[in-house]
DNA sequence: GCAATGCATCAATTTATGTTGATCCAAGCA
DNA sequence: TGCTTGGATCAACATAAATTGATGCATTGC
């Protein structure tokens, strides 16, 4: 499902959760497919709560979703936001385009 | 001239530049065109140094340029940075969308 | 039921960002 | 030259975000 255009509020928590290197780890390590937390852990060389904290921003962000087996957490991308994302900076560079010609003074 | 694509701390750069309210608003502000920083005060209601502040975030951010008229400065949106970020999250998506099925367990 | 494991969450602290008012500097006008 | 105006910058403060270690809560294995 495909959203077109975010509004303000969503694609700000977008942005800012993606403003982090960190949360750019996690996301590349999720980008070789699902992981539960405690591999990511040992990936990424962070401690559990460090971890679990950014977790939730990119899972607040709807960058992440997660789903429970056993006693394991399953973390994986949503490639749908950063679609949503681009299609927002898209639109917004559309918008600053026309841009009008330098004022002559 | 247009970057193919942006080093990981630039796009965060732009990331954290953008994701902010009155730094959006001061990018819609100049999407009608160039503008000193005493109509941008005005148009936002924003005071000077705060203003100041912003501007030079998105500045150096590289999504702004400035250029200086007698005693004016007028800031104008630099829209390359935009398709710039655009280009790099498409390139992350296309990295994530490889996103293998969930473990079986 | 009891112990262990995986993870979320919380309170306390640290660090990073934003805000305010003051000061400074350059440009133009009298 | 002195006065005013536009804007950057700085120091002090306020607020927000990240880190740490502790605690709690399911789930599983014994």
């Amino acid at each position: 499902m495909i959203q077109n255009t975010l509004n303000v509020e969503r694609s700000r928590q977008l942005l800012k959760a993606l403003a982090d290197p960190i949360r750019l780890d996690v996301i590349h390590a999720l980008a070789q497919g699902e992981r539960c937390v405690c591999e990511l852990t040992g990936d990424l060389n962070l401690s559990q709560s460090k971890l679990s904290f950014h977790l939730r921003v990119l899972r607040e962000a709807g960058l992440l979703t997660d789903r429970q087996s056993g006693r394991w957490i399953y973390y994986r991308l949503q490639p749908d936001a950063l679609a949503a994302l681009e299609a927002w900076l898209a639109e917004l560079r559309r918008h600053c385009s026309q841009s009008a010609a330098p004022c002559p003074n």
